[in-house]
DNA sequence: ATGAAAGCGCTAACAT
DNA sequence: ATGTTAGCGCTTTCAT
């Protein structure tokens, strides 16, 4: 038994201590930290540093919080992780909010309504100082935005810039000329018998990008025809189960919803001796970091992903602009590794 | 100008307003808000639900937090997102926490050694109730697990069990074993020439693996030769990268580290007329959702990934035992599609 | 059954 | 330059 002093409740180390151990009060403490100007003399300082090395102190965020807000804690809300798209994204917004000593919650919220209505009011609670919504979620967000913290800053990634969304800032490609630069090439390449695995419905980008596509499609005459037009989970999964059907209708391209989809048809046409491209050409949608690799013989659109997400990263530490404001970053098609295209098209490095 | 009623300095309902506006004390508003037993008539309960109702009230889980601690913000520290087996654990997790309306404050560290201690200051400041710290950081630990909160909860996933984590709570695969199963199986097919592209050495798990292949690998005679031996990034491009020199020493099997390298290596035999596995055998880690899908040619090593988020969930969620719980869950080789095997082998579907 | 009051860790008026 | 005090939103003794 050695000698039972510091009988503290707990081993948190606060700023009261710091303050008993200098002899000074927490106000002093407290303005030492946030380095107020001409409030504490250097020798107070000194002396504060010190006692705040001795004691391990690290600031609690949490009563900061309270007293002054939060300009600490975001949040992002994402379908799905397994995406890796939102992967991706969330990774590089994470990276530059951690530079600046921010911290980003991530919730994978699923496609089942009931969680994500949990998660809003959870997230609601939280006094979040921003929050990001990234793509699709399966109901529209009436509820959530009105649910959301007053002081929480809000801002949108590829959900446009109509309706509810016309309000808040918003980041996104422009997915409609995307699809339709998308279909421009591949008429270009001669391909005339479409398969179709789009996205839900509900969600913006996969309504313009299909209707983009379908608008670059036409355009070039009539010798053309869809085979095949299906929609579907965007999971790699869900894109090799419905390649057997779509297959089956014997077309020369298969237009993907995204990347994960076209990873799954293009392991299907792997695994039943399908050439791609030559045979069948796979489009897919958003060159993540899996496509960047084994996409080689896809063609897909690029989404600027990190320039994207250090554009949500800036909005979040500023205050609300008066007037929302909606960026549309550049796409580019990217081709599939040998394609032959005329001079001026995008190549795979670039 | 309508009335300039309602000048609160904020939009957000506190429990205050609640006990204002029907007439009550805030205490007991806040009984009823936790169903404390007979602290409240049944009359009060429906008026204060009423209002609460009326005027949207959401509790501040901060307010909550800071009164009574934190059962409620729970953290994770992962390497990177863009690796599969994270973003799907921190999935599973994800969704087991909140349907306890848990949240889960993810971190994808990367591997900056700056970035990962300033992560880990700003993860103190807030009280969470538990940190989860999965697969391998760059750095060792000592420092994390210092500066954490006295009360927050420290679970480890596939870490091991000596050292530091001998004093805390793990689950992961036997990834030793496993390694060594992985390549008796190998062996079993026939293959000699053995190239390996393994994860890095601070990795706990990637050791662990690449010695129990190794072991398992030299047991079975002398015929067998390592004709390449490089420790990598695990990621595919990493893998695409590697597999050229690989492939230049005309091995029959290539281990990777973990699936993600696997599939780098994959897309490098596809591009390159390398019949998998006939011709070259691959072999990763993992079966991570990707894989399940696009590696249908790969043989690896499942992870029960979703039974151990639930583990880990379970542990968060109480108290810390007096003895630390080590829980190895069982792994299960996985073959190529239409690998010929003895009776008793694991098939791809079971 | 209800309320008054203290306090979680911190900051910021407002003294001095 | 330093201290006093009040309060962020909430819970919890302790009175009544």
């Amino acid at each position: 038994m050695t000698t039972r002093a510091r009988e503290k409740k707990s081993d948190t180390v606060t700023i009261k201590e710091i303050a008993a151990r200098c002899q000074l009060s927490t106000s002093t403490v407290s303005h030492v930290l946030n380095g107020q100007s001409g409030r504490y003399s250097e020798d107070t300082a000194q002396r504060v540093w010190r006692a705040i090395r001795e004691l391990g102190y690290q600031p609690n965020h949490i009563g900061r919080m309270l007293r002054k807000g939060n300009d600490w804690l975001y949040g992002a809300l994402v379908p799905n992780l397994a995406n890796v798209f939102y992967a991706d994204f969330v990774h590089a917004l994470d990276i530059a909010l951690q530079s600046q000593d921010r911290l980003l919650l991530t919730v994978s919220v699923g496609d089942t309504l009931e969680l994500q209505q949990r998660t809003m009011k959870n997230m609601n609670g939280a006094m979040l100082a921003g929050l990001v919504l990234i793509g699709s979620t399966a109901q529209e967000l009436h509820q959530i935005v009105t649910l959301s913290h007053r002081n929480t800053r809000l801002v949108f990634v590829n959900r446009g810039t109509t309706g509810l969304y016309a309000n808040y800032c918003g980041v996104g490609i422009d997915n409609f000329g995307a699809g339709k630069d998308l279909a421009v090439v591949v008429r270009r390449g001669g391909r005339r018998r479409l398969a179709l695995l789009r996205g839900p419905d509900f969600s913006y980008a996969s309504r313009q990008r299909y209707e983009g596509f379908l608008a670059g499609w036409v355009d070039h005459g009539p010798d053309v025809a869809i085979v095949y037009d299906a929609t579907i989970r965007l999971t790699p999964d869900a894109g090799f189960a419905a390649a057997q059907e779509a297959v089956g209708q014997n077309p020369d391209v298969i237009y993907c919803g995204n990347d994960m989809v076209a990873l799954g048809v293009l392991e299907y046409c792997a695994t039943h001796g399908i050439r791609v491209p030559d045979q069948i050409l796979i489009t897919g949608f958003d060159y993540n970091s899996m496509t960047q690799v084994l996409g080689q013989r896809l063609m897909t659109v690029a989404q600027p992903i990190d320039a994207m997400a250090l554009t949500v990263a800036e909005w979040l530490s500023m205050p609300q602009p008066e007037q929302p404001v909606h960026r549309i970053m550049p796409h580019r098609v990217v081709l599939p590794r040998g394609w032959n295209e005329g001079p001026g098209a995008t190549t795979r490095e670039s």
